[in-house]
DNA sequence: CCGTCAACATGACGGCCGTCATGGATGTGG
DNA sequence: CCACATCCATGACGGCCGTCATGTTGACGG
């Protein structure tokens, strides 16, 4: 089926995920999956789903994300072109508590939970792949947990925004809101730090995209980068 | 080698982590690991070491924590009896954050990274394993970041006794300050905590001891409004 | 039996930040 | 071009909890 172009089958060729797989593995993924489109702002799977099948994703951007009971919402990882969501979806059966949602139009290869779990008995030389990026999240799960405990809104902002031009350049096209929900804080505290920041001359704001003009000055504190 | 004892061996056969895998497969880990032993409060390792061995905990408690420039402590996890350690290790080549110590003392199994790595080529029988326990680590990472968004102590606190009294039964031979580290905050609101739950007759409290009498009611979440 | 230390317990204070409120700026659709 | 929604920006207030301080209790060794 002619579903994928080239030029989309390379960018899974040149995607950390796969590094040093052999291509023709990779490209078996096409075989047995096939591609989706997400509307902007659209669900792929909501809370208590049990998330059955893996995505890459090939165009756009995921928002993997959860609320606690008090309505607060957090975002937990942006995932872009080339990266994959769910890798483990299919070996846990019982249901997740996230939610993922586009958070631009994006397009994934899907494919099913038994037909990846196959896959991976096939072709065992992307276990270490596989493990190697869980094991990157979990890192930055606990990054995250450190974070937090420091209390510090300010730190961790700066942080979200350093981390943010690292995986995606300037200008970041994300709102305070959205910022505040990866930063776990309010819109509020985190305009009025990106405040200092612009009076700094760290940042610029215009709506709904931040202007990084000295990413040097955001890592300036701690340790650690976290993956978004 | 006469390292292990029958009985030693059977902790693994009969452990949540191995369910599934053939007894043969499990005891062949015996063959390739050595036995170690760690006196209580000593490093299994420090900070910013590349963690390579893969442990197993046969007897006692293996704590793992980190610490902030600010000097706060986190304990992120506590592996027990039957339990893995640095699954993960041997496939990430970067230095982790993580520092490991007894907390009692523990006798591990250990197995060198790249030995652990032929062994899973060679029984990929236990790679669903693996992927199941990383992927209840991550969500249990998770589940902590959005409890941290809560920011009620009180809450976190009765969840951390919650969870403990479901792994270790009662009572809990911890101190406030190992209960303030897992739950991300001081002994002195700890202690203030459990001294609402002692005047409510939920728990009881020695000495690094607590007796939990009604686990239902650490599960209540709307404390606030008992509170009052 | 006593000295010492670690852990328990509790009170007081202060700062950070979440919440609410208000107003202005920007983009969008009819 | 205007109405409207959304986002940006900033001020004021109040509560939670981290910090410090003080005293008590229990464990352990000689």
């Amino acid at each position: 089926m002619a579903q994928f172009t080239q030029s989309e089958k390379d960018v899974f060729r040149t995607a950390p995920f796969f590094k040093g797989v052999p291509a023709d593995v990779v490209f078996r993924l096409f075989d047995i999956g096939d591609a989706v489109h997400f509307p902007k702002n659209t669900h792929v799977s909501a809370i208590g789903d049990t998330v059955d099948p893996v995505f890459f994703v090939m165009s756009g951007l995921l928002r993997i994300s959860a609320c606690s009971e008090s309505g607060r919402r957090i975002t937990f990882l942006l995932v872009k072109r080339g990266e994959p969501y769910n890798l483990l979806g299919p070996y846990l059966d019982c249901g997740r508590f996230l939610e993922a949602e586009a958070a631009r139009p994006t397009r994934c290869l899907r494919i099913q939970g038994n037909q990846f779990m196959t896959f991976v008995t096939d072709h065992p030389v992307i276990v270490p792949n596989i493990l190697r990026w869980i094991g990157i999240g979990l890192d930055s799960a606990n990054s995250r947990i450190l974070d937090l405990m420091e209390k510090k809104v300010e730190n961790r902002v700066m942080r979200v925004l350093s981390t943010l031009y690292e995986k995606f350049g300037t200008p970041l096209l994300f709102t305070s809101q959205e910022i505040s929900e990866i930063a776990g804080t309010t819109p509020e505290s985190t305009l009025r730090t990106m405040g200092q920041l612009r009076d700094m001359g760290i940042i610029t704001t215009q709506r709904g995209q931040i202007r990084i003009h000295d990413p040097a000055a955001l890592k300036n504190i701690e340790f650690g980068s976290l993956k978004i």
